[in-house]
DNA sequence: ATTATCTATAGATCTATAGATAATGC
DNA sequence: ATTATCTATAGATCTATAGATAATGC
Protein backbone atom coordinates (compact mmCIF):
# COMPACT_ATOMS: atom_id res chain seq x y z
CA UNK A 1 0.00 0.00 0.00
CA UNK A 2 2.77 2.48 1.09
CA UNK A 3 4.64 1.68 -2.12
CA UNK A 4 1.78 2.34 -4.12
CA UNK A 5 1.13 6.27 -2.86
CA UNK A 6 4.52 6.78 -2.72
CA UNK A 7 5.86 5.77 -5.95
CA UNK A 8 4.85 8.52 -8.90
CA UNK A 9 4.03 6.93 -11.76
CA UNK A 10 6.70 5.77 -14.47
CA UNK A 11 5.30 7.46 -17.25
CA UNK A 12 3.02 9.61 -17.99
CA UNK A 13 -0.92 8.68 -17.96
CA UNK A 14 -1.57 7.91 -21.61
CA UNK A 15 -4.00 10.48 -22.54
CA UNK A 16 -0.58 13.10 -22.09
CA UNK A 17 1.28 10.59 -24.18
CA UNK A 18 -0.80 10.81 -26.50
CA UNK A 19 -0.90 14.92 -26.42
CA UNK A 20 2.68 14.81 -26.04
CA UNK A 21 3.73 12.79 -28.99
CA UNK A 22 1.07 14.49 -31.24
CA UNK A 23 2.65 17.55 -30.37
CA UNK A 24 6.23 16.53 -30.62
CA UNK A 25 5.04 15.35 -34.61
CA UNK A 26 3.39 18.23 -35.36
CA UNK A 27 6.04 20.48 -34.51
CA UNK A 28 8.97 18.87 -36.43
CA UNK A 29 6.33 18.71 -39.31
CA UNK A 30 5.73 22.41 -39.27
CA UNK A 31 9.67 23.13 -38.80
CA UNK A 32 10.22 20.84 -41.73
CA UNK A 33 7.51 22.05 -44.24
CA UNK A 34 8.78 25.54 -43.65
CA UNK A 35 11.75 24.89 -45.08
CA UNK A 36 11.26 22.21 -47.67
CA UNK A 37 7.95 21.89 -48.68
CA UNK A 38 5.11 19.40 -48.44
CA UNK A 39 6.83 16.97 -51.01
CA UNK A 40 10.93 18.02 -49.77
CA UNK A 41 9.61 15.88 -46.37
CA UNK A 42 9.52 12.55 -46.18
CA UNK A 43 7.62 10.67 -43.09
CA UNK A 44 10.78 9.48 -42.47
CA UNK A 45 12.42 12.78 -41.85
CA UNK A 46 9.33 13.67 -39.07
CA UNK A 47 10.12 10.74 -37.41
CA UNK A 48 14.19 11.03 -36.98
CA UNK A 49 13.49 14.42 -35.62
CA UNK A 50 10.74 13.26 -33.02
CA UNK A 51 12.85 10.47 -32.48
CA UNK A 52 10.30 7.50 -32.65
CA UNK A 53 9.71 5.14 -35.18
CA UNK A 54 8.66 6.54 -39.02
CA UNK A 55 5.84 4.06 -38.81
CA UNK A 56 4.53 6.10 -35.37
CA UNK A 57 3.35 9.11 -37.76
CA UNK A 58 1.17 6.74 -39.64
CA UNK A 59 -0.21 5.90 -36.20
CA UNK A 60 -1.69 9.65 -35.71
CA UNK A 61 -2.07 10.69 -39.06
CA UNK A 62 -3.70 8.98 -42.11
CA UNK A 63 -1.04 9.76 -44.06
CA UNK A 64 1.47 12.87 -45.06
CA UNK A 65 -1.34 15.47 -46.83
CA UNK A 66 -3.33 14.75 -43.62
CA UNK A 67 0.25 14.79 -41.54
CA UNK A 68 0.52 18.55 -43.63
CA UNK A 69 -2.97 20.35 -42.90
CA UNK A 70 -3.05 19.23 -39.28
CA UNK A 71 -0.04 21.23 -38.94
CA UNK A 72 -1.55 24.12 -40.55
CA UNK A 73 -4.93 23.56 -39.09
CA UNK A 74 -3.72 23.48 -35.57
CA UNK A 75 -2.79 27.29 -35.64
CA UNK A 76 -5.00 28.52 -37.78
CA UNK A 77 -7.89 29.23 -35.57
CA UNK A 78 -5.85 31.31 -32.96
CA UNK A 79 -4.41 33.44 -35.66
CA UNK A 80 -7.82 33.72 -36.77
CA UNK A 81 -9.65 33.84 -34.06
CA UNK A 82 -7.12 37.10 -32.51
CA UNK A 83 -7.54 38.92 -35.19
CA UNK A 84 -11.70 38.26 -35.74
CA UNK A 85 -11.57 39.41 -32.20
CA UNK A 86 -8.85 42.14 -32.52
CA UNK A 87 -11.48 43.67 -35.54
CA UNK A 88 -14.31 43.26 -33.40
CA UNK A 89 -12.76 45.55 -30.78
CA UNK A 90 -12.22 48.10 -33.30
CA UNK A 91 -14.86 47.96 -34.85
CA UNK A 92 -16.69 48.30 -31.48
CA UNK A 93 -14.49 51.31 -30.20
CA UNK A 94 -14.50 53.50 -33.46
CA UNK A 95 -18.59 53.21 -33.75
CA UNK A 96 -19.70 55.40 -36.68
CA UNK A 97 -15.97 55.92 -37.89
CA UNK A 98 -14.00 53.12 -38.73
CA UNK A 99 -10.42 54.18 -40.29
CA UNK A 100 -8.79 51.80 -42.77
CA UNK A 101 -5.53 51.90 -40.80
CA UNK A 102 -7.46 50.91 -37.60
CA UNK A 103 -8.72 48.34 -39.55
CA UNK A 104 -5.23 47.36 -40.87
CA UNK A 105 -3.52 47.71 -37.58
CA UNK A 106 -6.19 45.14 -35.84
CA UNK A 107 -5.70 42.50 -38.57
CA UNK A 108 -1.91 42.99 -39.34
CA UNK A 109 -0.43 43.84 -35.95
CA UNK A 110 -2.08 41.55 -34.39
CA UNK A 111 -0.89 38.50 -36.45
CA UNK A 112 2.39 39.61 -35.95
CA UNK A 113 2.00 39.79 -32.30
CA UNK A 114 1.25 36.23 -32.52
CA UNK A 115 4.30 35.43 -33.37
CA UNK A 116 6.31 38.13 -32.14
CA UNK A 117 5.55 36.78 -28.51
CA UNK A 118 4.77 33.04 -29.73
CA UNK A 119 8.81 32.14 -29.40
CA UNK A 120 10.32 30.02 -32.69
CA UNK A 121 7.45 27.08 -33.23
CA UNK A 122 5.03 30.11 -34.34
CA UNK A 123 7.94 31.61 -36.72
CA UNK A 124 8.24 28.17 -37.65
CA UNK A 125 4.29 28.65 -38.73
CA UNK A 126 4.16 31.53 -39.84
CA UNK A 127 6.95 30.96 -42.54
CA UNK A 128 5.01 27.53 -43.01
CA UNK A 129 1.85 29.38 -43.94
CA UNK A 130 4.06 32.12 -46.42
CA UNK A 131 5.71 29.25 -48.17
CA UNK A 132 2.50 27.77 -49.05
CA UNK A 133 0.15 30.82 -49.90
CA UNK A 134 2.09 31.25 -53.31
CA UNK A 135 1.07 27.28 -54.26
CA UNK A 136 -2.53 26.18 -55.48
CA UNK A 137 -2.85 23.39 -52.78
CA UNK A 138 -1.78 26.20 -49.93
CA UNK A 139 -4.26 28.60 -50.96
CA UNK A 140 -7.43 26.46 -50.21
CA UNK A 141 -6.17 26.03 -46.87
CA UNK A 142 -5.87 29.59 -46.76
CA UNK A 143 -9.77 30.09 -48.18
CA UNK A 144 -10.79 27.58 -45.66
CA UNK A 145 -9.46 28.92 -42.56
CA UNK A 146 -9.22 32.73 -43.21
CA UNK A 147 -11.79 33.42 -44.91
CA UNK A 148 -14.27 34.57 -42.48
CA UNK A 149 -11.43 36.74 -40.74
CA UNK A 150 -10.50 38.60 -44.22
CA UNK A 151 -13.98 39.41 -45.17
CA UNK A 152 -14.77 40.81 -41.88
CA UNK A 153 -11.40 42.72 -42.53
CA UNK A 154 -12.87 43.57 -46.28
CA UNK A 155 -16.23 44.52 -44.41
CA UNK A 156 -14.93 47.51 -42.20
CA UNK A 157 -12.67 48.69 -44.95
CA UNK A 158 -15.41 49.09 -47.07
CA UNK A 159 -17.28 51.38 -43.94
CA UNK A 160 -14.14 53.30 -43.74
CA UNK A 161 -13.86 53.96 -47.48
CA UNK A 162 -17.44 54.30 -48.79
CA UNK A 163 -16.36 55.74 -52.03
CA UNK A 164 -14.41 53.10 -52.70
CA UNK A 165 -15.69 50.48 -55.56
CA UNK A 166 -15.39 47.10 -53.72
CA UNK A 167 -12.96 45.06 -56.58
CA UNK A 168 -10.18 48.02 -55.41
CA UNK A 169 -10.89 46.99 -52.13
CA UNK A 170 -10.57 43.48 -53.19
CA UNK A 171 -7.19 44.79 -55.07
CA UNK A 172 -6.11 46.05 -52.03
CA UNK A 173 -6.36 43.34 -49.98
CA UNK A 174 -4.03 41.49 -52.03
CA UNK A 175 -1.81 43.84 -52.17
CA UNK A 176 -1.64 43.94 -48.13
CA UNK A 177 -1.92 39.73 -47.96
CA UNK A 178 1.27 40.20 -50.53
CA UNK A 179 3.58 41.79 -47.92
CA UNK A 180 1.91 40.40 -44.94
CA UNK A 181 3.29 36.87 -46.65
CA UNK A 182 6.65 38.15 -47.45
CA UNK A 183 7.47 39.26 -43.88
CA UNK A 184 5.83 35.87 -42.77
CA UNK A 185 8.53 33.97 -45.21
CA UNK A 186 12.08 34.98 -43.48
CA UNK A 187 13.75 34.27 -46.64
CA UNK A 188 16.54 36.27 -45.18
CA UNK A 189 16.81 38.54 -48.85
CA UNK A 190 16.11 41.66 -47.23
CA UNK A 191 19.08 41.01 -45.12
CA UNK A 192 21.25 40.92 -47.86
CA UNK A 193 19.91 42.84 -50.59
CA UNK A 194 19.72 45.49 -48.06
CA UNK A 195 23.44 44.67 -46.82
CA UNK A 196 22.67 43.94 -43.40
CA UNK A 197 20.44 47.32 -42.46
CA UNK A 198 17.15 44.99 -42.30
CA UNK A 199 16.49 41.49 -41.12
CA UNK A 200 14.00 39.41 -41.93
CA UNK A 201 13.30 38.19 -37.96
CA UNK A 202 12.39 41.96 -37.63
CA UNK A 203 8.83 41.75 -37.42
CA UNK A 204 8.82 44.74 -34.69
CA UNK A 205 10.59 46.46 -38.05
CA UNK A 206 7.33 45.24 -40.31
CA UNK A 207 4.55 45.90 -37.73
CA UNK A 208 6.08 49.87 -37.57
CA UNK A 209 5.25 50.62 -41.39
CA UNK A 210 2.86 48.15 -42.33
CA UNK A 211 -0.82 49.17 -41.59
CA UNK A 212 0.17 52.74 -42.42
CA UNK A 213 1.67 52.05 -45.48
CA UNK A 214 -1.34 49.74 -46.85
CA UNK A 215 -3.59 52.45 -45.52
CA UNK A 216 -1.97 55.21 -47.67
CA UNK A 217 -2.38 53.06 -50.60
CA UNK A 218 -6.13 51.97 -50.08
CA UNK A 219 -6.88 55.62 -49.45
CA UNK A 220 -5.66 56.76 -52.97
CA UNK A 221 -7.32 53.91 -54.51
CA UNK A 222 -9.91 55.14 -56.88
CA UNK A 223 -8.68 59.15 -57.09
CA UNK B 1 22.68 16.13 -108.10
CA UNK B 2 18.80 17.33 -108.78
CA UNK B 3 17.95 14.67 -105.70
CA UNK B 4 20.34 16.55 -103.44
CA UNK B 5 19.07 20.08 -104.39
CA UNK B 6 15.26 19.06 -104.35
CA UNK B 7 15.06 16.76 -101.58
CA UNK B 8 14.54 19.31 -98.29
CA UNK B 9 16.30 17.53 -95.31
CA UNK B 10 13.85 14.84 -93.24
CA UNK B 11 14.75 16.01 -90.14
CA UNK B 12 15.78 18.97 -88.61
CA UNK B 13 19.87 19.96 -88.06
CA UNK B 14 21.37 18.68 -84.98
CA UNK B 15 21.73 22.48 -83.47
CA UNK B 16 18.24 23.05 -84.06
CA UNK B 17 16.81 19.41 -82.88
CA UNK B 18 18.78 20.16 -80.01
CA UNK B 19 17.77 23.68 -79.39
CA UNK B 20 14.05 22.91 -79.70
CA UNK B 21 14.57 20.13 -77.36
CA UNK B 22 16.45 22.01 -74.89
CA UNK B 23 13.10 24.43 -74.83
CA UNK B 24 10.31 21.98 -74.97
CA UNK B 25 12.24 20.52 -71.62
CA UNK B 26 12.70 23.67 -69.82
CA UNK B 27 8.93 24.27 -71.13
CA UNK B 28 7.34 21.47 -69.18
CA UNK B 29 9.71 21.75 -66.20
CA UNK B 30 8.64 25.38 -66.05
CA UNK B 31 5.18 24.34 -66.21
CA UNK B 32 4.98 21.36 -63.44
CA UNK B 33 7.58 23.10 -61.52
CA UNK B 34 4.84 26.43 -61.18
CA UNK B 35 2.48 24.10 -59.84
CA UNK B 36 4.13 21.38 -58.23
CA UNK B 37 7.47 22.65 -56.95
CA UNK B 38 10.95 21.38 -56.72
CA UNK B 39 10.34 18.44 -54.75
CA UNK B 40 6.64 17.74 -56.32
CA UNK B 41 7.83 16.99 -59.70
CA UNK B 42 9.71 14.06 -60.86
CA UNK B 43 12.37 14.01 -63.90
CA UNK B 44 9.86 11.51 -65.68
CA UNK B 45 6.49 13.81 -65.56
CA UNK B 46 8.88 16.45 -67.16
CA UNK B 47 10.00 13.50 -69.77
CA UNK B 48 6.49 12.16 -69.83
CA UNK B 49 4.99 15.30 -70.64
CA UNK B 50 7.66 16.42 -73.48
CA UNK B 51 7.22 12.88 -74.65
CA UNK B 52 10.75 11.76 -74.79
CA UNK B 53 12.43 9.17 -72.66
CA UNK B 54 13.16 9.87 -69.11
CA UNK B 55 16.94 9.35 -69.09
CA UNK B 56 17.16 12.23 -72.23
CA UNK B 57 16.55 15.27 -69.50
CA UNK B 58 20.08 13.79 -67.93
CA UNK B 59 21.10 13.99 -70.93
CA UNK B 60 20.62 17.79 -71.05
CA UNK B 61 20.90 18.47 -67.50
CA UNK B 62 23.28 17.03 -65.03
CA UNK B 63 20.73 16.44 -62.16
CA UNK B 64 17.13 17.83 -61.39
CA UNK B 65 18.41 21.03 -59.71
CA UNK B 66 20.35 21.83 -62.59
CA UNK B 67 17.41 21.92 -64.75
CA UNK B 68 15.21 23.86 -61.90
CA UNK B 69 18.27 26.89 -62.00
CA UNK B 70 18.14 26.63 -65.91
CA UNK B 71 14.32 27.34 -65.91
CA UNK B 72 14.60 30.00 -63.28
CA UNK B 73 17.91 31.84 -65.03
CA UNK B 74 16.32 31.27 -69.04
CA UNK B 75 13.53 34.56 -68.85
CA UNK B 76 15.23 35.93 -65.48
CA UNK B 77 17.09 38.41 -67.74
CA UNK B 78 14.90 38.72 -70.08
CA UNK B 79 12.72 40.00 -67.16
CA UNK B 80 15.59 42.05 -64.96
CA UNK B 81 17.23 43.46 -68.41
CA UNK B 82 13.91 44.83 -69.45
CA UNK B 83 13.04 46.77 -66.07
CA UNK B 84 16.41 47.59 -65.68
CA UNK B 85 16.45 49.46 -69.53
CA UNK B 86 13.03 51.34 -68.23
CA UNK B 87 14.30 52.17 -65.21
CA UNK B 88 17.08 53.97 -67.07
CA UNK B 89 14.85 55.21 -69.42
CA UNK B 90 12.90 56.93 -66.87
CA UNK B 91 15.70 57.99 -64.68
CA UNK B 92 16.80 59.68 -68.09
CA UNK B 93 13.65 61.34 -68.92
CA UNK B 94 12.84 62.83 -65.15
CA UNK B 95 15.96 64.34 -64.94
CA UNK B 96 16.44 66.23 -61.49
CA UNK B 97 12.83 64.91 -60.01
CA UNK B 98 12.20 61.54 -60.48
CA UNK B 99 9.19 60.46 -58.62
CA UNK B 100 8.23 57.26 -56.13
CA UNK B 101 5.21 56.27 -58.71
CA UNK B 102 7.11 56.98 -62.23
CA UNK B 103 9.91 54.43 -60.74
CA UNK B 104 7.39 52.05 -59.68
CA UNK B 105 6.21 51.89 -63.22
CA UNK B 106 9.02 51.15 -64.60
CA UNK B 107 9.71 48.63 -62.37
CA UNK B 108 6.19 46.97 -62.05
CA UNK B 109 4.26 47.89 -64.99
CA UNK B 110 7.43 46.72 -66.88
CA UNK B 111 7.32 43.39 -65.57
CA UNK B 112 3.94 43.04 -66.04
CA UNK B 113 3.61 43.58 -69.53
CA UNK B 114 6.15 41.04 -69.79
CA UNK B 115 3.95 38.36 -68.69
CA UNK B 116 0.67 40.32 -69.76
CA UNK B 117 2.15 40.28 -73.25
CA UNK B 118 3.86 37.00 -73.59
CA UNK B 119 0.93 33.97 -73.33
CA UNK B 120 0.81 30.91 -71.46
CA UNK B 121 4.99 30.60 -71.22
CA UNK B 122 5.49 33.38 -69.50
CA UNK B 123 2.49 33.21 -67.52
CA UNK B 124 4.14 30.43 -65.97
CA UNK B 125 7.23 30.89 -65.66
CA UNK B 126 5.44 34.17 -63.20
CA UNK B 127 3.75 31.82 -60.96
CA UNK B 128 7.00 29.74 -60.78
CA UNK B 129 8.55 32.68 -59.49
CA UNK B 130 6.28 33.08 -57.03
CA UNK B 131 6.43 30.01 -55.74
CA UNK B 132 9.75 30.11 -55.09
CA UNK B 133 10.29 33.32 -53.93
CA UNK B 134 9.05 32.62 -50.55
CA UNK B 135 11.10 29.37 -50.10
CA UNK B 136 14.84 29.64 -49.22
CA UNK B 137 15.92 28.14 -52.16
CA UNK B 138 14.38 30.37 -54.48
CA UNK B 139 15.51 33.74 -52.57
CA UNK B 140 18.91 32.51 -53.57
CA UNK B 141 17.81 32.08 -56.96
CA UNK B 142 16.40 35.85 -56.55
CA UNK B 143 19.69 37.11 -55.13
CA UNK B 144 22.04 36.06 -57.92
CA UNK B 145 19.50 37.34 -61.01
CA UNK B 146 17.90 40.26 -59.71
CA UNK B 147 19.73 42.01 -57.41
CA UNK B 148 21.16 44.08 -59.57
CA UNK B 149 17.89 45.49 -61.17
CA UNK B 150 16.23 46.16 -57.09
CA UNK B 151 19.76 48.33 -56.38
CA UNK B 152 18.86 50.11 -59.49
CA UNK B 153 15.37 50.62 -58.06
CA UNK B 154 16.21 51.77 -54.93
CA UNK B 155 18.91 54.00 -55.89
CA UNK B 156 16.03 55.77 -57.75
CA UNK B 157 13.40 55.94 -54.84
CA UNK B 158 16.36 57.54 -52.54
CA UNK B 159 16.46 60.23 -54.90
CA UNK B 160 12.82 60.62 -55.18
CA UNK B 161 12.64 60.47 -51.46
CA UNK B 162 15.85 62.39 -50.29
CA UNK B 163 14.22 62.52 -46.78
CA UNK B 164 13.24 58.72 -45.76
CA UNK B 165 15.36 56.52 -44.09
CA UNK B 166 17.35 53.80 -46.40
CA UNK B 167 15.92 51.29 -44.04
CA UNK B 168 12.37 52.66 -44.52
CA UNK B 169 12.65 52.50 -48.26
CA UNK B 170 13.68 48.59 -48.21
CA UNK B 171 10.84 47.81 -46.05
CA UNK B 172 8.53 49.62 -48.63
CA UNK B 173 10.30 47.81 -51.44
CA UNK B 174 9.85 44.53 -49.70
CA UNK B 175 5.96 45.24 -49.38
CA UNK B 176 5.85 46.03 -52.81
CA UNK B 177 7.59 42.55 -54.08
CA UNK B 178 5.92 40.65 -51.92
CA UNK B 179 2.44 42.22 -53.67
CA UNK B 180 4.06 41.31 -56.93
CA UNK B 181 5.02 37.42 -56.04
CA UNK B 182 1.53 37.61 -54.87
CA UNK B 183 0.07 38.82 -58.04
CA UNK B 184 2.13 36.58 -59.94
CA UNK B 185 1.34 33.35 -57.73
CA UNK B 186 -2.39 33.52 -59.64
CA UNK B 187 -3.59 31.00 -57.05
CA UNK B 188 -7.19 31.37 -57.65
CA UNK B 189 -7.48 32.77 -53.84
CA UNK B 190 -8.43 36.13 -54.92
CA UNK B 191 -11.52 34.84 -57.30
CA UNK B 192 -12.78 33.08 -54.70
CA UNK B 193 -12.56 35.64 -52.35
CA UNK B 194 -14.07 37.93 -54.01
CA UNK B 195 -16.44 36.05 -54.90
CA UNK B 196 -15.60 36.32 -58.84
CA UNK B 197 -15.01 40.06 -58.81
CA UNK B 198 -11.27 39.87 -59.59
CA UNK B 199 -9.37 37.44 -60.74
CA UNK B 200 -5.90 35.85 -60.65
CA UNK B 201 -5.24 36.09 -64.28
CA UNK B 202 -5.90 39.76 -64.44
CA UNK B 203 -2.40 41.46 -64.33
CA UNK B 204 -4.05 44.23 -66.08
CA UNK B 205 -6.34 44.72 -63.16
CA UNK B 206 -3.05 45.11 -60.57
CA UNK B 207 -1.21 46.96 -63.24
CA UNK B 208 -3.65 49.65 -63.20
CA UNK B 209 -3.50 50.14 -59.31
CA UNK B 210 -0.24 48.81 -57.56
CA UNK B 211 2.26 51.33 -58.59
CA UNK B 212 -0.07 54.12 -57.18
CA UNK B 213 -1.24 52.11 -54.10
CA UNK B 214 2.22 51.35 -53.35
CA UNK B 215 3.92 54.87 -54.29
CA UNK B 216 1.40 55.88 -51.80
CA UNK B 217 2.72 54.42 -48.94
CA UNK B 218 5.95 55.21 -49.80
CA UNK B 219 5.37 59.15 -49.76
CA UNK B 220 4.16 58.51 -45.72
CA UNK B 221 6.63 56.50 -44.54
CA UNK B 222 8.77 58.33 -41.63
CA UNK B 223 6.14 60.79 -41.42
C1' DA C 1 32.55 10.95 -86.41
C1' DT C 2 29.53 13.11 -83.66
C1' DT C 3 25.25 13.91 -81.50
C1' DA C 4 20.46 12.68 -80.02
C1' DT C 5 17.71 9.33 -78.15
C1' DC C 6 16.47 4.99 -76.06
C1' DT C 7 17.14 0.34 -73.31
C1' DA C 8 18.42 -1.77 -69.25
C1' DT C 9 19.44 -1.54 -64.68
C1' DA C 10 21.68 -0.60 -59.96
C1' DG C 11 20.83 1.30 -55.81
C1' DA C 12 18.40 4.05 -52.92
C1' DT C 13 14.29 5.72 -51.01
C1' DC C 14 9.50 6.28 -49.66
C1' DT C 15 4.69 5.24 -48.38
C1' DA C 16 1.77 2.48 -46.15
C1' DT C 17 0.19 -1.77 -43.90
C1' DA C 18 0.14 -6.06 -41.01
C1' DG C 19 1.23 -7.74 -37.02
C1' DA C 20 4.22 -8.09 -32.71
C1' DT C 21 5.60 -6.07 -28.30
C1' DA C 22 5.40 -3.12 -24.44
C1' DA C 23 3.32 -0.04 -21.91
C1' DT C 24 -1.02 1.94 -19.19
C1' DG C 25 -6.09 1.44 -17.59
C1' DC C 26 -9.65 -0.57 -14.81
C1' DA D 1 -8.33 -4.33 -22.44
C1' DT D 2 -6.72 -0.79 -24.63
C1' DT D 3 -3.34 2.17 -26.39
C1' DA D 4 1.43 3.47 -27.87
C1' DT D 5 5.32 2.06 -30.16
C1' DC D 6 8.23 -0.87 -32.90
C1' DT D 7 9.59 -4.81 -36.41
C1' DA D 8 9.23 -6.54 -40.82
C1' DT D 9 8.05 -6.00 -45.31
C1' DA D 10 5.44 -5.32 -49.89
C1' DG D 11 5.19 -2.57 -53.61
C1' DA D 12 6.02 1.41 -55.90
C1' DT D 13 8.92 5.01 -57.35
C1' DC D 14 12.89 7.85 -58.37
C1' DT D 15 17.60 9.27 -59.63
C1' DA D 16 21.36 8.56 -62.20
C1' DT D 17 24.56 5.90 -65.09
C1' DA D 18 26.37 2.61 -68.66
C1' DG D 19 25.96 1.32 -72.91
C1' DA D 20 23.26 0.43 -77.32
C1' DT D 21 20.92 2.34 -81.36
C1' DA D 22 19.62 5.71 -84.66
C1' DA D 23 20.04 9.78 -86.54
C1' DT D 24 22.96 13.90 -88.71
C1' DG D 25 27.65 16.01 -90.19
C1' DC D 26 31.64 16.26 -93.14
Amino acid sequence: MSEETTLKPVRRRKAEQRAESLEQILDAAEYLFSVDGLNGVTIQDVAERVGVHKTLIHYYFKDKRSLFEAVFARRAGVSSGRRMEALERYEAEAGDSPTVEGALHAFLDTDLDLYIGGGEKLMNYASFCARISNTPEGAVLFDEHFDAVVLKLISVLKRALPDTSEEDIFWGYHFVTGALMNTLARTGRIDRLSGGLCHSDDFEAVKKRIAKFMADGFLGLGL
